[in-house]
DNA sequence: ACCTGAACACCGTTCAAGT
DNA sequence: ACCTGAACACCGTTCAAGT
């Protein structure tokens, strides 16, 4: 937990990031089954016990992956001193996407156990910065920032979970074909509504998306 | 997918069904890893193999399992004649939460697909009918659906990855001691905000908090 | 048609031993 | 202190064989 201190020994044959490292790369390559601890070890070079060296668990591999992915990410707030809070909680939660949907296989990670990390806690802090500075009060504003974290962290994992493939999300050409696809495949006799729906959302993906979703959830949250 | 029809031969042993159930016992009793195909077949009292004449592999067992949870979900709709579309919104997402959270485990696996079984339809359309009773057009509606399911799996799935623990979700007391004592480890100097927010949300747990961010939702879907 | 035993190619993790 | 080989108790899935 709080041991960023070099350790003594005969030598340390690799670092924790290029552990991290390895186990990103497996994960983008071949999905959450193909980053086991064997892999990951083969991939940088030595025995696979010799991980737990470095992380007392696979668990906890997981968790340093998902903090690093986090590493980072409040880099965006204050770039634009003219951009409103509102404008700099939309950055904030377009970047946090960037990189997950960069890194597909990461997103159930995220979602599997508490975001209590340093940097998780950072990047809430940051969030509560910008809706007191919109002059939420600190209830609301604590009730809002959960809100959106769920909003966000929702909208990606749903995101992701629609592309059936392994990897790297495909490009937005392709995601609006299989959509097209989708579209085709409702019965539209028992689902009218449905079909019609997925007729609509077939040419809107990504970015566009998700930005509309969170302008709705930041309306509900002033208006509210 | 498509056959409800008995198949002949000398006996069935088990049904889907009775796999199911075994399925969601294990992953109640011990979370996700202990609903292997090994266990499931020991549960039902068959070789390990036997599971395959039922389901083509595990990942058809996971969306059997998450498609019989949608079963019926619907039913609390139009029980009150008197109820607006908003509250029945509200009955919709509050029964799905109330499913989803009585079986943690299962959580996961909705989230690790797409949602395109025939109940997942059937819960959707009826979401399409209740936004256009709303009074919502065609693309707003159909958006604005996708982002009512984006809050409400969302919410369930940051509820129960607050949780430790791998089987049912604690009493809500018992989850507001654990948030207390989260309370105190958030390192307040260099955390403000965050250790403020803590100490709000730690009396604000389950149906409460998940009511409070769909409202929130429906307004700016409304203001919108 | 359905079930079984046996096997294959994997897992995460532990332990004793080497340096 | 760190790494290795070997082992343990598991996985999901396949295949040939039985009824």
């Amino acid at each position: 937990m709080t041991e960023p201190k070099r350790k003594p020994g005969p030598r340390r044959a690799l670092t924790e990031r290029e552990i991290l490292d390895a186990a990103l790369a497996l994960l983008d390559a071949g999905g959450p089954e193909a980053a086991s601890i064997r892999r990951i070890a083969a991939a940088v070079g030595v025995a696979p016990n010799a991980v737990y060296t470095y992380f007392a668990d696979k668990a906890a591999v997981e968790r340093a992956l998902v903090e690093s992915l986090l590493e980072g990410c409040d880099g965006v707030v204050g770039r634009d001193p003219e951009a409103g809070w509102r404008a700099e909680v939309e950055a904030l939660a377009l970047e946090l996407r960037r990189r997950l949907v960069a890194h597909p296989g990461a997103v159930p990670l995220m979602l599997g156990g508490p975001m209590d990390g340093p940097h998780a806690l950072r990047l809430g802090e940051r969030l509560l910065d910008l809706l007191a500075a919109g002059g939420l009060a600190t209830p609301v504003a604590a009730r809002g920032a959960y809100l959106l974290i769920v909003y966000v962290l929702g909208a990606i994992a749903l995101e992701v979970a629609d592309v059936p493939q392994a990897g790297a999300l495909p490009p937005e050409e392709e995601r609006i074909a299989a959509r097209r696809a989708a579209f085709g495949e409702v019965p539209a006799e028992a689902f009218p509504r449905t079909a019609a729906a997925t007729g609509v959302m077939a040419t809107w993906v990504g970015t566009e998306q998700f930005r509309w979703g969170l302008d709705r959830v930041l309306d509900g949250l002033v208006a509210g």
